[in-house]
DNA sequence: CACGCAAGTATATTAGGTACGCAGTTACTG
DNA sequence: CAGTAACTGCGTACCTAATATACTTGCGTG
């Protein structure tokens, strides 16, 4: 298999590779580390990154809260896991298009769609370096998209690592609005007040005077701005970003 | 000053603001928010967000840890301020270059430096988009580095954009990996065995298997990476990122 | 077939955030 | 000037959540 072979793998990275040893005496084990991973997921798409809790989790299976333990060695672990399980497709995937650009384009796409259907990466506190297989299978597609650029490994590391870091930041602050605006209109509810909506740019104009941010007022006062709420395309931001960085890499 | 005048601010930007209005009443205040502050960010530049609990502040300040909250309506307004604090000084900063490009990059190393000296800010929850004094003077900074070029409003907002995710990111990805490291010796220590050290090259090269990560395979086992390590400039590697996201920015 | 590891459980501990009410302090108000 | 309201810092108490520990029971293996 490899050079390695038998030390043991640092904490945490051992499960994430399917190397958790474990002799087979005992009674039959009621769940598996995959079941356990996949309540967990289950939990955060409908409720957030704060409705996991280990008790939580433990309840959506029938069993007891310590009993999870037996299958990862921490909430944190358990988070690696939901992690690297959140991008579980894209080992299959394939990237279209016939060149390096719009195969760049549509693996960007892929990382955003992932991050859609579980919004609840974007909070994740993402202690360590993604060495996760998946997370690396989806490097490695990456990398495949770049096949035939005339382009340095290193580069192609680079490109890759920023077009994520912007992908995923980008889905941060979306989401992070979609909660703002959830979070507002719940406190609404049980205030019983008539709770200004202060919308975004309301806010702008309120809080950026004239003479400390002269740029940053005219732009919160212009018509572009204006309606932005409503006409605004978070997608089309995206993939404008992402265009943008395309530019930047076929400099290269 | 406003259209609003009056109008209370959200919870949380109203104390971000200074309009947290308050009668004088009542005995003198032994403290002040910024005394809160900035002994929270004194700890947190110590020991890590971790080390930040309001009791852990309150102590710092020989106070009870419930007196703070006549200071700060929560934990998490506390964390709004500390991040707004760190970048207190780049009101007056000036950005030196003649040309555009000069300019947004000397604006990006200000932002990683801010970082670097509180590397925490990588670690923050980050809930809200930052509507906060010193977040919208480094934008503003950003607009102004890019005047004279014919970029549309909207664009130059998405170039800074752009840049301080890419520059969050990177340093994100850099202070993981310090911690992990700092992580690893500290469990040595206390575990007094051989805790095989495993660098990162070496678990790159012992989960990378060449079917499933034919391109990874390979960049891990070529001489590139081999002493990465130890000649690893991270600083150059983000250099290098910006200089691609300014060439994208260059063909807008 | 009994030994001992392993699974699930119950209980308890720890840490940390924060609601609540008290007692003393100060400044506005009549 | 007295009264009182607004405010201070503090102590206590509550809650949530992670996790250590010890126990009970199941079951493959020697």
């Amino acid at each position: 298999m490899s050079s390695d072979n038998g030390r043991p793998l640092p904490p945490g990275l051992d499960l994430l590779w399917g190397r958790r040893g474990g002799g087979r005496r005992g009674p039959r084990r009621g769940l598996s580390v995959d079941d356990v991973v996949d309540a967990a997921v289950r939990l955060a798409d409908a409720e957030g990154l704060d409705g996991v809790s280990m008790a939580r989790v433990a309840d959506e299976l029938g069993f007891t809260t310590m009993s999870l333990y037996r299958y990862v060695a921490s909430k944190d672990e358990l988070l690696q896991l939901m992690w690297n399980a959140s991008a579980n497709g894209v080992d299959d995937l394939v990237l279209d298009g016939d060149n390096w650009r719009s195969r760049l384009r549509s693996w960007s796409l892929v990382q955003r769609e992932v991050i859609d259907r579980h919004p609840w990466i974007t909070q994740m506190p993402m202690a360590v370096p993604p060495l996760a297989p998946n997370s690396l299978a989806f490097v490695e597609r990456g990398l495949q998209a770049l096949d035939g650029t005339g382009l340095a490994d290193a580069d192609k590391l680079r490109v890759i690592g920023l077009l994520s870091s912007y992908t995923l930041s980008e889905a941060r602050m979306a989401y992070d609005a979609v909660r703002a605006i959830a979070q507002e209109q719940a406190a609404a509810v049980d205030s019983a007040e008539p709770a200004a909506p202060w919308s975004f740019e309301a806010l702008l104009r309120e809080l950026v005077d004239e003479a400390t941010y002269p740029r940053l007022h005219n732009i919160a006062w212009s018509a572009a701005i204006g309606d932005n709420m409503s006409g605004f395309d978070e997608r089309a931001e995206f993939m404008f970003g992402v265009e943008t960085i395309l530019d930047g890499v076929q400099a290269l």
